[in-house]
DNA sequence: TGCTAATGAATTGTCAACAATATTGTTGTT
DNA sequence: AACAACAATATTGTTGACAATTCATTAGCA
């Protein structure tokens, strides 16, 4: 699934991936904010490597949706209007639903033991305040559930999504409310998973995703819904 | 939506757009077959492009799910384990359905007529055998309903499956039997519209996805199911 | 013969210089 | 002062040459 590089930093040339990995992350953690322009030469001086890999890396970026491009205008990092934010939510709730209802229940003890350990992992990162820890455990126990959909597709669907919300869902990280409720909400969901509610699991999966969008749009509070991703 | 280039060979220079859109119709009008392995000197020198544009078009086409690349090994055209297409075919239900649940019904007289419009050249490029008509008017039939449904980024995941499933849909271009009944269940989607049915939409939306299906099926026969698509 | 290692051709990956385009700043006219 | 035309700068797009990698063939050896 998420295909992270094996070994990083073994004084390897950078790779392409290694360059759309650091971008994304300069987004995600805010370093490069919304609707700011992206110019080839300054990354490519920031992070030594050619400017070529840095355009591969735009239109890699471009594709996962993290950032617009325009042909001889260049790269900006992704808006998302008000509309948009609210569309991609509804669909990624009708998938993350769909992959709960897919799920065999009552779910099996390796997968149970596999999401009670990230689980525990979890809580620590979150008691300790490794905000980038509680990121990627969040999203391995979340792709652990989704892959036992058992659809190869649907997963890759809501990859697609989960980068597409980077954005949006990291304001949830910082917030201690919202983690403490994770917390809850994932024992709960192992729960269902080990009772076979699969009307239960459905719901609590569903529900889990709705308070980082609330979080995410009161911090953008007065919304100006300007911004129009124009293809040329 | 389907961002078509307008005007195509007005002396300009060829487009990043143009040499994606030249290599899909190769890949999707068996040119270039499933597995078949995509040089960019050889495809640059028939194109009379750069190779550097190929290699821009690889990493686009890629993103549509039409090729696969490994990193040194080149490009090669995607083939599809039936088990992928089992996956993606379940996938295209899900969403499809979800289109014709959320469309307000009944529906308008501007969206009725322009959908009989479309349907009424729809047969005529039928009766005519003009393939490529039919598939581009079965697109735009079909999207048009789609977009009804008044979620853009549903649409743009349909419209990412639609491009992926090309080579599987397009064999039931060809074959009569399935271009009849097409154009029957178009007719009484139509209906379904009109009357407000909106259970009867949803399953005749769903319906008519599979017979294509099952023609790709027939013909690759006895299958063997060898391929997987690796990251690395 | 059957296996491994070395060679060479084919192909992809990378780079740096150059051309085309957009943006900004300046000048001159009314 | 307002505006338009022009010039200068900044940025992206394109090209061709070269480096690195893979793949197929052959040579060497037991």
């Amino acid at each position: 699934m998420a295909q992270q590089k094996q070994e990083k930093d073994t004084a390897t040339a950078p790779d392409l991936a290694d360059v759309v990995q650091w971008i994304k992350e300069e987004i995600i953690f805010g370093r490069l904010r919304p609707r700011e322009r992206l110019v080839e030469e300054e990354l490519s001086e920031r992070f030594g490597v050619s400017r070529h890999l840095i355009r591969a890396a735009f239109a890699d970026l471009q594709n996962m949706g993290l950032v617009n491009r325009r042909r001889n205008k260049g790269a900006m990092v992704r808006d998302f209007s008000a509309r948009e934010v609210d569309e991609i939510y509804e669909m990624r709730s009708v998938l993350q639903r769909e992959a709960a209802m897919r799920i065999a229940l009552p779910a099996g003890d390796d997968l149970l033991e596999k999401l009670e350990a990230i689980h525990a992992e979890f809580s620590s990162a979150v008691e300790n305040e490794e905000l980038q820890r509680v990121c990627s455990l969040n999203n391995e126990f979340h792709f652990t559930i989704f892959n036992a959909a058992n659809n190869q597709y649907l997963s890759d669907m809501l990859q697609r999504i989960w980068t597409e919300t980077l954005g949006i869902r990291c304001y949830a990280i910082g917030d201690p409310v919202w983690l403490k409720r994770a917390r809850g909400d994932h024992a709960q969901i192992i729960e269902a998973l080990r009772n076979g509610d699969q009307e239960q699991l459905v719901k609590l999966v569903d529900a889990h995703i709705w308070p980082a969008l609330e979080l995410y749009k009161r911090a953008h509070g007065g919304w100006h819904d300007t911004r129009r991703a124009a293809a040329e």
